[in-house]
DNA sequence: GAGTGGTCTAGACCACGAG
DNA sequence: TCGTGGTCTAGACCACTCA
């Protein structure tokens, strides 16, 4: 972990991160404010602030506006597996609370390509929001299109990231048999960034998700955005000896 | 796309967007330098140079030190699967270019945890990296420990993401029947912005997989940098009707 | 050498949170 | 009201690329 700090802005980083790691500054500690570090390192407001950035992407530092600059709580991992039971992996369920707002959407282009449905179809959608401030949190949205069931809320049983929506799916009689899922990488955006309390130059894991019952219908899909500094998204494939379908 | 710029660096990232989209600028065609930006839009240099970033962390613009801002040629989404062939999802590996070096190097903790070995343990590392100027590119480090087999080097039939390694793997009567494979977001550090040409501040796909055979060895690791704006990792789970085991 | 992007400085004003 | 981080300005010097 330790490099040799080419820039300014990283020597400081370097510098901030040695003294949260020995402890100087602990979990939920204040920072000092951005001016009195421009006069500890010598630097303009630009170069802390960069080296403040550094760590907010790592995860080690959280920024927030009208208050200060704090080591961050908890830097443990949070996980998303495509697995029909997601949060088996890892997660307690029973300590993360999150608020589920549902509402009916018209599919725009995205969602309609996801779901394979016409542009304009209704659809049920349940929003999962980070509700303790604490962390780790994970932003979700799960649509079923009106066609596939009538899912009601589901307060009390809510799972961080949605996965109540397919075990009420499975209580009315909707098998899911296949998951596809897409991860990709890129920063979030202003909404994003409030709800997931991090910075808009922190990196977000975006996983789009497709569930198909055995006729191949989709019958769920989902989008996530997690916090890269502190979620991993897991997968798990068995093979049936298909390599040789790529060589040469 | 469009949205309420509150931000001067935002309205700027906006206008040449819709210039970009409304092929003003063609794909590799220059930008106007940021000096020159700084006169259109009577904005200083950072407030550009932020714009560029947000267009940048799009994928729709490349900037090379001392030669410009250029439109990218390609912005194709590329795909690297956790399934045994991973490659036959949507790549082309005819035209794809990768140099490939082999070494031996010891376990570090991060490898010994992902192989289950000791740390220090013999490895073979085969780096695959893009050779071709043209996008898109991935940077993929793939690892077996000499006690699972001694893979040579395999310059002809290079596949981009060294799905090569796990091939020779299958000729040598090494049998993988499990893959496990984890997806995070993150910065790239310098090398790797480098390697990928892309700008520290963009995100990057970070995956690690573990490739098993039937008795549970590991025996093959990857570790895979994927630039985030033009990948996306796919998986696919088939289910075996464990929805039950998280229900509260 | 000319032009480019990469980094840095030294300020300014604003939005937000808390007392 | 005060301190905080968020945004922006107007410069400066450096590293790199290419003619």
């Amino acid at each position: 972990m330790i490099t040799i700090a080419s820039h300014r802005y990283a020597s400081i980083a370097d510098d901030l991160r040695r003294q949260i790691a020995m402890d100087l500054y602990k979990a939920g500690d204040q920072l000092p404010a951005e001016t009195e570090l421009m006069s500890v390192y010598g630097s303009s407001r630009p170069t802390v602030r960069e080296a403040l950035a550094v760590l907010e992407n790592e995860g080690l530092v959280v920024r927030l506006q009208g208050r200060g600059s704090f080591v961050r709580q908890n830097t443990q991992m949070i996980y998303a597996a495509n697995a029909l039971a997601a949060t088996a992996h890892g997660w307690t369920t029973g300590d993360v609370k999150v608020s589920v707002h549902r509402k009916t959407v018209k599919a725009d282009d995205r969602l309609a390509a996801l779901l394979r449905v016409a542009p304009g179809t209704s659809l049920s959608e349940h929003v999962y929001l980070p509700q303790d401030a604490a962390l780790p949190c994970g932003l979700a949205r799960v649509y079923v299109p009106h066609a596939i069931a009538d899912i009601d809320t589901l307060v009390g049983s809510a799972l961080p990231l949605g996965d109540d929506v397919r075990q009420r799916l499975a209580e009315l009689g909707v098998t899911v048999t296949k998951v596809v899922s897409r991860a990709s990488a890129r920063l979030p955006n202003d909404e994003e960034a409030r709800t997931l309390r991090v910075g808009t130059g922190t990196a977000v894991l975006d996983v789009e998700r497709m569930s198909m019952d055995a006729s191949g219908r989709v019958v769920e899909a989902a989008l996530l955005v997690l916090p890269g500094h502190s979620s991993w998204a897991v997968f798990t494939a068995r093979s049936a000896h298909r390599e040789r379908e790529v060589a040469g």
